[in-house]
DNA sequence: CGGATAGTGCTTATGCACTATCCGGTGCGATAAT
């Protein structure tokens, strides 16, 4: 990975001393904050006008590492964020505390406010500025900023990128185009989760250049890991029920569809309990309720869907349950991580049967229109100039979301380039149409393995014997020594009689290590257990391989490292 | 991929087993109808 995510060691040059020195002062004296070192090395490489990748747990102050900076930068922070909700807390947020103004420029807000948040920017007034990656893809916002001249760009929730890029909000994948089109200032992104994986998405997809990466440690000791495996789905709704109803509250209840988030709740208040359902089909009135009530502990429970969390900071969640497996451990860590920010203890439990996978797999499959790419690929090779998705997407009649979609895919096929000025063209005019889909095709085939194995690490977490926290923390790429004494693999024992003895015969395939597979290609060892080793491969995703075999049938050839770039 | 639901057929009356069909998650922004 030529980027080394994951290492977050400072560079050995010293950071510049009185930028560091300015940064310490500036935090002090407006918002009254000391910094931790990790907010600092960050910051100094950002003032230093290079590109920075954050990993840090919410709370941890992320936020922090542009807010400071942009006191001491020229020209305003433009900061991408994917929810309108998030948006406006931040800008009140900013507006309690003695910081330059901010602003946030959306759909939701009538025109006069609209311009008046540019004038704000534009003469200074304001210093941040919110915008979603939607309003990115729009030429005349580009153009704007680029009047303006942004210090600083700052993607909030960056994993977003990956998560939602690839089809769901298809501008997150262009954020890159837009960071060239303002003259690439410093790029920072910042999320709370990120495997490797995830990590280098954000970094291609942003254009990241040689990007410093701060990663702090995953581990939330507090919260107990736990899984219950369940017969039918008869069984694992009355063991869902039975568990919620004698937790102790508050706390959330993830389940994977809106029509059960709705059964949950009715049963749950047929028991008595408190709850909630909370899911993106409800009105906004109710959602907002929904929210506040539990950050107000008027309600107890929220049974929700993936669309509550992102944005929740209570402090006091006891429990998250999932009636589901999600569609990876990335989404399980961060709805679990909801649970006991406090730092008091917490339960997570997922509630497990392997045929809930089906969905998740059904959920993340994407169906190509392969007479749209087909039309795509003719117009884009007979247009005699560099055209933007918005125009193309008029001239070809199909939605700018899926023109979008299917532009990123053409792209990512090397069949079509995306110029300085933000503007498409086809890469190779010998290239057919129908080759150009051909290539689509089969890069939509390995997202497809990867979201796949991704779930399948899902079931490798809910069906492991070694300790859960080892398990998860490996994941990310987190070496954790000991079984953790606190999941249920570890107070049951298993976790004991499956950890991973370091034997002397057996010392090959490290985490870390790069390795080659006969029919797989490359990959880089991620995790190990007693028997067992986990490859995240770079064409067909994450699997799980037995020791034995591979050593009988000499599946993996250890690789020398790279040479690093530069 | 699997669960829910409606419909079909069998059986012999009020259900039961089987089959076909449909449906399923995240939000922005622009637009249409009041």
């Amino acid at each position: 990975m030529p980027a080394s995510p994951g290492d977050d060691r400072t560079d050995a040059t010293h950071p510049d001393r009185s930028t560091a020195e300015r940064l310490r002062r500036a935090a002090q004296e407006v918002f009254g904050w000391e910094l931790r070192p990790e907010q600092l090395t960050a910051m100094t490489r950002l003032a230093a006008g290079r590109d920075v990748l954050v990993v840090m747990p919410t709370g941890a102050g992320k936020s922090a590492i542009y807010q400071v900076p942009t006191l001491l930068l020229a020209g305003p922070t433009v900061v991408v964020s994917p929810l309108l909700a998030l948006q406006r807390d931040q800008v009140e947020h900013l507006d309690t505390a003695r910081a330059p103004d901010a602003v946030a420029v959306n759909s939701a807000q009538r025109a006069r406010e609209g311009r008046r948040a540019w004038r704000e920017v534009r003469e200074g007034e304001a210093e941040y500025v919110f915008l979603s990656p939607e309003q990115l893809a729009k030429h005349e916002v580009i153009e704007r900023l680029a009047g303006i001249g942004p210090g600083l760009f700052v993607v909030d929730e960056a994993h977003c990128v990956s998560a939602w890029g690839h089809d769901f909000r298809p501008d997150y994948l262009r954020l890159r185009h837009a960071v060239e089109e303002l003259g690439h200032p410093p790029v920072l992104a910042l999320t709370a989760t990120a495997a490797a994986p995830v990590r280098q998405d954000i970094i291609d997809h942003l254009g990241m250049r040689d990007p410093l990466c701060v990663v702090t440690g995953f581990d939330r000791p507090n919260l107990r890991l736990a899984v219950r495996h369940a017969g039918t789905d008869d069984d694992k709704r009355a063991a869902v029920l039975d568990w919620v109803a004698n937790a102790a509250a508050p706390g959330l209840v993830y389940a994977a569809t809106r029509r059960d988030t709705e059964r949950y709740q009715a049963e749950l208040a047929a028991r008595g309990v408190s709850a909630a359902a909370f899911h993106a089909g409800m009105r906004v009135a109710d959602r907002r309720a929904v929210h506040e009530r539990f950050l107000a502990d008027e309600v107890a429970v929220v049974v929700a869907t993936s669309a509550f969390g992102m944005g929740i900071d209570k402090p006091n969640v006891r429990f998250v349950a999932h009636a589901s497996v999600p569609d990876s451990l990335d989404s399980y860590y961060q709805e679990i991580g909801r649970a006991g920010r406090d730092g008091e203890p917490a339960d997570t439990v997922l509630f497990y049967r392997p045929q809930d996978l089906g969905l998740q797999r059904f959920l993340t499959a994407r169906r190509l229109d392969r007479d749209a790419i087909h039309r795509l690929a003719t117009a884009l090779r007979e247009a005699t100039e560099p055209i933007r998705p918005a125009q193309l997407a008029e001239r070809v009649g199909l939605s700018r979301h899926k023109t979008t979609n299917l532009v990123n895919l053409l792209e990512q096929a090397g069949a079509a380039r995306t110029g300085e000025a933000g503007q498409v063209s086809y890469q190779d005019s010998s290239v057919s149409p129908g080759q150009a889909m051909t290539r689509v095709v089969e890069v939509a085939e390995t997202l497809r393995r990867l979201n796949r194995s991704r779930i399948e690490m899902m079931r490798g977490y809910a069906e492991t014997r070694s300790c859960r926290r080892q398990f998860l923390l490996g994941y990310f790429g987190e070496e954790l020594d000991q079984p953790c004494g606190n999941c249920d693999t570890c107070t049951s024992g298993s976790a004991t009689e499956h950890t991973s003895a370091t034997t002397d015969d057996n010392t090959d395939f490290t985490p870390e290590t790069r390795v080659r597979h006969r029919q797989w290609g490359p990959g880089v060892v991620m995790h190990r257990e007693a028997d067992r080793v986990t490859v995240l491969f770079e064409q067909v995703g994450y699997k799980t391989l037995a020791l034995n075999d591979i050593h009988d049938h000499h599946l993996l050839t250890p690789q020398p490292e790279p040479t690093p770039p530069g």
